[in-house]
This record gives structure tokens, sequence and C-alpha cells, in this order.
RNA sequence: GCGGGCGUAGUUCAAUGGUAGAACAUCAGCUUCCCAAGCUGACAGUGCGAGUUCGAUUCUCGUCGCCCGCUCCA
């Protein structure tokens, strides 16, 4: 392979389309910039990640549920919730240089600079190029995914997909609570995809307009909410760190008070250091304190009150929201940008080969172990395959007999197989085989025996 | 969406107005083969569409996609 990464970032994204990580969606015709399409490997680190969050973050805590809400939710629900609204923008263009602008922003401009209105956008020059009035006619650009349900296609049965999940959780909190018996401060988890109409998608997997997130929304006790926002950031931070995110390439961002969402009292995000060009930086996950926004407008657009009655203060109250809401699609790729490694092994001339390994956690990996026969072989292939199946009830498992042995270890280094099990032809004599570790290149003798419980103890947790 | 650049096997590159070649990768075979080994062979490409032309991968236009810069980014 001549490779000539200029960047980590390049390099992760030559190694997934290689080894069948990501594929650009329906690339045979030409592909489609809204998604990505994810391989064999891909969608097992995929559904690593989510089983770690949803065991972190849903099942390992006692306060905190799973929910799974639809995709296509009642029109009001965006209606109330703001996005419908928000997530329009008139846009205009300068017809001389050609640089757009939000129609309402500029308005907002000239008023504050002239402190009057501006009786039409005629009035108002380019702030790139000082052309006057040569705007195009408003064009609303709505980040909202539409289609249509029923037999016509009309405004009637218009609806949107959902550009989070947080709002199902939220028109479902009440069902939650009073099925599941919880009262805050308690939390209800989802993953799912989401969909924005983003005008520019783009740095790989990082800006889709069909993704999925991992949300979970924590309902507290109003007053408690600064001190469980807090909380959370450190949870989610640790939550990176744990599964291999080096703190360096982490950071937190504190939103603007004067750029918060429309419902947000205060936002964090985590950062991961992609490696952009540019910014360098880009967000992984938003914890924001929704306050009791979101169930104040359901409560009020639905006729529902979602009030929580407590009993202790023979009151009802609106719980605070605080809502950790992660890309899984982004958190992938900063795994595999974090694990990304070449380093140098010896080869059979005597000297040195460049070696790419992805040193992903272990609960990560795609492929928790490898089972290679030394050579394709009447009596070891039969014996590595009896293992490999015996391993495959329990784990991720790859078989591999092609090439020489040397080739098979880097090509399981290179999707971060973590063990590489070894059937030689001692193994015919004495029953045991070879394991070799990824990250030493260590090797070591286990009987066929004790191979299940000699894996079992290192790969906890997946 | 606008402006600029780009689009040749899986990858990295080459060549040409007369329908493309290499390396590495992949696959098959041989070799008792422990860190990208050797030998033999195979698969595989001009993003897509139209136009000009006797003939287009090459020229032109459109389209799709990628990169950079704007606009947007809950």
């Amino acid at each position: 392979m001549a490779a000539k990464p200029e960047s980590r970032l390049d390099a992760v994204v030559n190694l997934s389309k290689r080894r069948g990580f990501v594929f650009p969606t329906g690339e045979i015709y030409g592909g489609s910039r809204s998604a990505w399409d994810y391989g064999p490997l891909g969608v097992e680190l995929k559904e690593n990640i989510k089983r770690q969050w949803w065991r972190s973050t849903v099942t390992g805590r006692d306060d905190i549920v799973g929910l799974d809400s639809a995709v296509i939710l009642p029109r009001q629900v965006w209606e109330a919730s703001g996005h419908v609204e928000v997530f329009t923008d008139p846009l205009v263009e300068c017809q001389s240089c050609h640089r757009r602008y939000r129609a309402d922003t500029l308005e907002e401009e000239f008023a504050e600079k002239k402190g009057r209105p501006a009786t039409s956008l005629a009035e108002i020059a380019c702030a790139n190029c000082g052309t006057r009035g040569a705007w195009t006619e408003p064009k609303m650009f709505s980040g909202l995914l539409k289609t249509f349900l029923g037999p016509v296609e009309d405004e009637s049965g218009m609806v949107y997909l959902r550009p989070e999940t947080a709002q199902g959780i939220f028109v479902n909190f009440k069902n939650v609570y009073q099925s599941a018996r919880r009262k805050p401060p308690f939390g209800i988890g989802q993953i799912g995809k989401s969909f924005r109409n983003e005008i520019t998608p783009g740095n790989f997997i990082f800006r889709t307009r069909e993704f999925e997130q991992m949300e979970m929304e924590f309902f507290v006790v109003p007053g408690t909410d600064e001190e469980w926002h807090e909380y959370w950031i450190k949870t989610r931070m640790d939550w990176y760190t744990g599964l291999g995110l080096s703190p360096d390439n982490l950071r937190l961002f504190e939103h603007p008070k004067e750029k918060l969402s429309h419902y947000a009292k205060r936002t964090v995000d985590i950062e991961y250091k992609f490696g952009f060009i540019g910014s360098q930086w880009g967000e992984l996950e938003g914890i924001a304190n929704r306050t009791d926004f979101d169930l104040k407008t359901h409560s009020e657009k639905s006729g529902v009150d979602l009030s929580f009655f407590d009993q202790a203060s023979n009151e009802r109250f609106l719980p605070y929201v605080i809502e950790p809401a992660a890309g899984l699609t982004r958190s992938l790729m900063a795994f595999l940008i974090e694990a990304y490694d070449e380093d140098e092994a010896p080869n059979t001339k005597g000297g040195v080969d460049k070696r790419i390994v992805l040193r992903l956690d272990h609960r990560l990996a795609p492929v928790k172990a490898a089972v290679l026969p030394l050579s394709r072989n009447a009596d070891l292939s039969p014996k590595a395959r009896d293992l490999s199946a015996q391993l495959r009830q329990s784990w991720n498992i790859d078989f591999d007999d092609a090439q020489a042995i040397g080739r098979r270890y880097r090509r399981q280094d290179e999707i971060g197989t973590p063990f590489c099990i070894t059937v030689d032809f001692e193994t015919l004599e004495d029953d045991a085989v070879t394991i070799r570790s990824r990250d030493t290149m260590a090797q070591e003798r286990v009987a066929l025996s004790q191979v299940e419980s000699w894996l079992a103890t290192r790969l906890i947790g997946c």
C-alpha cells in the first residue's frame, strides 16, 4: 500500500474506505452527500459505541430508563418546540458579490446602526461589497426535512423528520414516568436517527443530513439544575476519556449567552480535536440546560399537564431538563482518529516496516479476536475453524487462513483486533495455541481448553 | 446555494483525439509460512449524461461528487 497520509484525518478516511468502515452513500450512482453508509466493520464499531453509551447512561443506572420513539411525530410537536420557526430563515443574496445573508439579520443590524427600522431591504448595503439594495427576493430556507403521509402530497399530509430525538422524549414524559414509576431526578435515554437539512454537509461523516444521536433528558427539581448540569458535563467527559479519547484532544466550549439556542439557559459542548482545516476542533456533544421550556410549551400547546406532582411538598412543578446530546457518528469518527497509529515492526528481511494499528479500546473493537491457522492445511484449518466457531458464540471472531501469517497479523492490527490466536503445528501435539496481542505484539502459549476464559478475563465489558 | 480547484483499478500514480499501464492491495494455486516473504496466475478503471468529431478518457456543456472560501450550523 502506497500510503502518504497528509494528516491523521486523511489516513483515517482512507482506512475507513479500504477496510470497510465507511462508504459514500449510493456511490455507484455518483453518491449523495447527505449521508454515509457503515460497512461490516463500521456497523460493529457503531453498535459497540451505542452499547457502551446505553450501558453507562441507561441500563447501568437506576435513575435512567430507555425509550425508542418515532422519527415522524405529529407536526404540532415541532411547532410547539419552536423548531419550525427557528429552523426557517429568510435568506437573500447580494447580486453583485453573491454573498448570502439572513434577511432578518440585515434588518436588525440596520436598525441598530441607524436607530430606525429600514423601510425595505433596498435601503441596506452589502457589508462585503458595499452595493446597495442589490438583493434577491428573500428565500425561505428550512433546516427541517419534510415528507408526506397519506395518499395526497399536499400541505395537510406534510410532516417533518425529527431534527433531534429529544422531542420524542418530552412528549412521552408522562407515559414514561407513570409506567416506569419514576420521579425527578430521573432520566430518559434514546438512540436514533435525526435529520437536518444542513446547507453544508462535509468533513467526512462529521456533518451529514442524516445522522445518529445518543440523547438523554434528565429531569430535575428546579433549583438543582445547575448542579446537575455540572455533574453531567463531568460524567460525559469521563465517558469519552474512559473509552480512550485523550484529555489533550478534548475541551469544553461554553456557548456565549447571546448565542444560546431558543430553549437553553446554558450550554456546554464537549469538543474533540478532529484536525479539520481551519478550526481543528469539532463538537462531539452538547450538554444543555433546557430549563422547563419543552415541558412547559408542550403542556400549553397540547393541553395535557406535564407537570409533576410532588407528594412531599404537596405541589406541582415542571421539572428542569439537563440534556447531554451526543453525536454517535461524530464520536465514531473521534474514536477512529484517536485510535489510529503507525509504528514500526520488524520484517523478515531484517528491516522494519510501517505498521498501521488501530488502538481501539477492546470494548469498541469491531472484531475481538482472529483465529489464524499458521498454514492452510488439512490438519490445522479444521482445528482453527472449530475454535473460531466456539468463540463466536461469545464474541465477534474473524477467521483467516489466506496468505502469510505476518500479513494476517497486520490486517488485524489495521482494524484494531485486540487478539490473534494462531493454531500451529505444535497445536496438533500439545493442544495449545499462541495468542498474540495487538498493542505489544507479544505472544503467549495458551491451552486450547483455556482460550475462552483467557479471552473472557481480557474482554470484560465487551 | 454562490465563487474557485479537482474527478483515471480498492489505494497511490502514469499515458493518450484512435477506447489505458504500473506499484501496492484483493483473490486463486504452490511452498511446515510466527509479524506486509517468494513464485505463478486472476479480478479490476477514465464519476454520470449529452454535444463536437469518422472516432472522446482527452475538447465543450450539463450533472453528480470531493476539497477550499462564503452563507447556515439547536
